[in-house]
RNA sequence: GGCGACAUAGCCAAGUGGUAAGGCAGAGGACUGCAAAUCCUUUAUCCCCGGUUCAAAUCCGGGUGUCGCCUCCA
């Protein structure tokens, strides 16, 4: 496998720490809201990507954290006369709301900053002690002059940002690039006890102390959106590093951002979308497909029409499934062109894991997903006239078709394991089958007298409904 | 000002040296009572200029444009 890592700007094979095994940490929002789109892709891309780890047979330890103290839970908070504590917890809850309908699964763990104090205070103690960090007054804060090897992530050098430095220079530090690492308390600010005075810790030091603690040094693959390249994962290094004199992490990788009709989404052009919103408008299959139909390190534009465009396609993808469910019924063991069939099936298999192991390249594995759906198409074309549907083709186009399903993650399964094409769809039930099932028979009465106007006024009524109605040469289908 | 990315058909999007995947939309045909679904066929020389090469969307130089980071941000 290769992939791109933002260190080197190249892609490169991916060898693991241990053998057998993968280490993910990617970074967590920070909980103060409801999470937007540029969360969801992150959330998504990284899923996909230890789910095509699980799928080549990795063991596959990820580790998600919550910022849950921070400057905008506080202000927040204070907004709201409400407990920074408890509005961040309440966050969280609303985020996996949103991330298990986007089928993200759960990490291993998800840690908390409120919940890890002791391990970034040490981490602190212990940069002090070495040499790197300092205190002044309350605050503690990196010697970034310290650490040789500082902007080895973001391609910058001390001077280059020293030149473009557009923040005024707080004069206590000694360099003007040097970060927080621990914030003496202001009034009525959440505060924990430390060496230093009460205090909080700075945004960096969370991230390494507690992917430290339960990856361990060196890990595999970090994880985050681009923007998180510099300032972020550039301290995140240069503390970790200097903490404990060794590499810190073998593998960056960094999403692409999410612009909204060509522009930066942020509150102040009102082009901010939380991903509730859209999952109002659109089903999270197609959100989800979205935002795995171009490659995670591209910019990625949103519009409804875009996901429209999307819900589509996909669409293309569960009539195939439709199809072949249908098709079962009156297959046999063996006829027409099994084997031709089942040896396209093993060609789509290594073009797909070909472009997954490119640098998990998803929008090309959705281009052999498309594939494997016109083959699949074409096989039924041919072989449903003739009453020559293979049950052993069929069942080997489902097997590939969940394998993929279970990397890019667009459908849900249900108890039995299949596929669910309906999920999010309102109208289901016994008695509303029923009642279809009928208003179905009487249309066909009706077919079958020729009274066409009765038979395509039931079928627009429907559709209206939302349920289309479609004639076959095997009798009529209907779908939500 | 410093650092970096990108520019492929109406739209979206793969493709890093050998004459352009796939999806949406469109056109023609098959099937259908009509549709839908499905199948078949069809729609681009890759921002501009110059260079390297037998050969470039793909490498190099210059230009234009768009975007991101440098401050909280996925």
């Amino acid at each position: 496998m290769q992939l791109y890592n933002t260190v080197t700007r190249k892609k490169e094979e991916f060898v693991p720490r241990d053998p057998g095994e993968v280490s993910i940490y990617v970074c967590g929002p920070t909980t103060y809201n409801y999470i937007h789109l540029g969360n969801a892709r992150p959330l998504v891309v990284f899923d996909t990507i230890r789910r095509y780890f699980a799928y080549r047979g990795y063991r596959v330890k990820y580790i998600q954290n919550f910022t849950d103290i921070d400057d905008k839970i506080i202000n927040r908070a204070t907004e709201e006369g409400e407990d920074p504590i408890n509005l961040a917890r309440k966050y969280i809850e609303e985020f996996f709301i949103d991330s298990d309908a986007l089928n993200v699964m759960r990490a291993d763990v998800h840690p908390k900053v409120s919940e890890h104090l002791p391990e970034i205070i040490e981490m602190i103690e212990n940069l002090i002690s070495r040499g790197h960090a300092y205190q002044v007054d309350g605050d503690v804060y990196f010697d970034i002059s310290s650490y040789r090897d500082y902007g080895k992530l973001s391609g910058r050098t001390l001077d280059d940002m020293q030149a473009g430095a557009r923040v005024d220079v707080d004069q206590r530090k000694h360099h003007p690039m040097d970060f927080a690492l621990w914030k003496a308390a202001k009034e009525g600010e959440p505060a924990w006890e430390s060496p230093w005075g009460a205090g909080r810790p700075g945004w960096h030091i969370e991230c390494s102390a507690m992917s430290l603690k339960y990856l361990g040094n060196n890990f595999d693959i970090h994880g985050g959106g681009h923007d998180l390249i510099f300032p972020h994962h550039e301290n995140e290094i240069a503390q970790t590093e200097a903490a404990t004199g060794q590499p810190f992490v073998r593998y960056w990788m960094h999403n692409g951002f999410i612009t909204i009709n060509q522009e930066k989404m942020s509150k102040s052009l009102g082009n901010f979308f939380l991903v509730r919103e859209i999952l109002a408008k659109f089903p999270s299959e197609t959100v989800r497909f979205f935002l795995l139909s171009t490659h995670y390190r591209s910019p990625l534009d949103f519009d409804d029409e875009k996901l429209e465009a999307a819900g589509k396609g996909l669409e293309r993808v569960k009539n195939c499934l439709r199809l072949i469910y249908e098709s079962e019924k009156n297959s046999f063991a063996d006829g027409g062109d099994t084997a031709g069939f089942l040896s396209l099936l093993d060609l789509r298999r290594r073009e797909f894991e070909t472009a997954m192991d490119d640098d998990f390249n998803t929008a090309l594995a959705i281009g052999v997903l498309f594939e494997l759906v016109g083959d699949i198409n074409s096989y039924l074309h041919k072989a449903v006239p003739d009453s020559l549907v293979s049950s052993t083709a069929l069942a080997g186009a489902v097997h590939l078709i969940k394998d993929i399903n279970s990397v890019l993650g667009l459908f849900s399964l249900d108890e039995g394991g299949n596929i669910l094409l309906e999920k999010n769809r309102p109208g289901g039930g016994e008695l509303a089958d029923g009642l279809l099932e009928l208003i179905v028979r009487m249309r066909q009465d009706a077919r079958s007298r020729k009274d066409w106007a009765t038979s395509d006024n039931i079928r627009d009524g429907l559709k209206e409904l939302g349920i289309t109605l479609e004639d076959t040469p095997q009798g009529p289908r209907w779908k939500r």
